[in-house]
This record gives structure tokens, sequence and C-alpha cells, in this order.
DNA sequence: AGTCGATATGTAATCATTTTCATATCGACT
DNA sequence: AGTCGATATGAAAATGATTACATATCGACT
């Protein structure tokens, strides 16, 4: 093979962590969480997605699976009226944001911890 | 039929832990590791790609781009001889597997802490 | 020297995901 | 009543990932 491009191959732990269903089918993972995120800072779904970068199309079926895969609302969605229209997050969604963010505190502080091991064991 | 006593909404968490250059995508992940577990076992790539359900020729390019992001080979490969060829893992696979394992028991372990109060806060 | 079966690798075809486009609805405010 | 901008949603187009196919190489063993 070719020869190591010497720094290039210096690699490192990554994660992801989601909710999924016993079917297998996951979807409130990072991009959802961050979409929330944004929508509860911008007040709007449009917006939100344009500011990640996701086409709304996308933004609004993410949103839509994960509810219905929740079985609860994630958005307060509102249409018309003043700007036309805007979401919100509910207060489930919000403490779902907490949980999720805590608990991907506990996941850094398990990776800081093994990755020093990690490296040494794979150096 | 039977009471279900997980709802269609019981949802759960799971992650994904993988191996990343900064460059970009990493590819050492949980396939990659399932792959090279089932090379150790099989002595043989093509085995192992057929045992686990993917084309030989993805499961070829997927170590091929791990031993390139790495920098270090991670099975040794012959080919024509007895069986048509063989390959087998490198000392530093071996290790690198061994790692990840116990990585993964450390992450199993912080997600089994979180989960309960995960679920609580999100009921 | 020829066979066999696995590695090696390019390319076309297929399947999955995401974006683009298109169109409808809603409601506060002119 | 008509405008505006965001939500709502289907369908086509584009992108990306994976498989299928095709062909070459290698080397122990007949």
């Amino acid at each position: 093979m070719k020869p190591p491009k010497s720094s290039k191959n210096d690699v490192f732990l990554r994660y992801k962590l989601w909710l999924s269903a016993v079917s297998g089918e996951g979807i409130v993972g990072e991009g959802t969480h961050l979409l929330l995120r944004k929508i509860e800072e911008k007040g709007s779904l449009k917006a939100a997605a344009e500011f990640l970068g996701i086409s709304y199309r996308k933004a609004w079926g993410d949103i839509k699976k994960s509810e219905e895969l929740l079985g609860y609302d994630l958005t307060v969605k509102r249409r018309g009226g003043i700007g036309g229209g805007q979401s919100d997050l509910t207060t489930k969604a919000k403490n779902l944001l907490e949980a999720y963010d805590a608990l991907h505190k506990k996941m850094d502080t398990a990776i800081e911890e093994a990755y020093a091991e990690f490296k040494e064991k794979t150096k």
C-alpha cells in the first residue's frame, strides 16, 4: 500500500448518538438536535434549515419523522399571520434537548477518558 | 399476540463509534470492525464479506480506505496458492480491535448509566 | 503447463438519500 | 379582498452509496 502521509494519518475518535425505535429506524440524532436548537433560536423552521445549510424539505421531513417516532410533537407550528408563520419548541422538545445534551457530556467524558489509552494501544 | 411491553413509540438510545481523520469522514467503524473480526475468524476477505452480507467489492474498498486512513496495513493479503489466497489480520489490526472493544465497553456503561436518567427526563 | 479460488480493481447499474421545483394553505396586516 | 412569508407536502431531478459485472493476477497443487 501507499506510504503514510505523516501527520495526515493522525486519527481521532468520533461518535454519534441517536434515538431509535425498536424497528431499528433512528432519527433524532445530531442533525435533528441542531435543527431543534436553531428552531428554538430563530423561531422558524425555514430560517433554521437555511442556517444549517439543508433544504427546508428535508428539515421539515426530519422533524415530522421524529415526531412520529416519538409519538409527540416537538414543535408548535403556526402558518399564516405575522411573518408568514413560525415554529417553536414544545416543552417536551426542550426536555429532550436537555437530556440529550447531558448524555452527550457523559459520552464526551467517557471518550476522553478512553482516548489516551486507545492511542497507546493502537500506536 | 402478546401484550407489547414496549409501544411503537418506545425509543431507545443508540450510538456509533468510529475513527476519523482530520480531513473528513472516518471509516474504521462498526462495519469495518465486524469485517476485521470475520476475517480473523475465516481467514478470508471474501468469506467475511459473504458472511456479513456485503459485496466483496465494498469489503475490499473499506479495508483499503481504512488502511490508507491509518497509514498501516490491517490485513496480510496473499493471492494464489492453496485455496486461492487468504487474508489475515496484522498485529496492529488486532490491537486496534482490542482497543475498540474496550472503548465500546466503556461507552456501553456510560450509556447504561445515563439511560434511566434520560428516560425520566423525556417521558 | 493448466486449474482453482481468492485477491485486486475499474466500470456500469441499481438503490437510497437529499435537493429542487411546484403548488397549496393559512392568517395578521394593509 | 389581496399581499406576504412561513408552513405543508407531493413529485422530479440530482447526488451519493452499494452492488453487480467483468477481467486480471497470483501461486500451491495436479
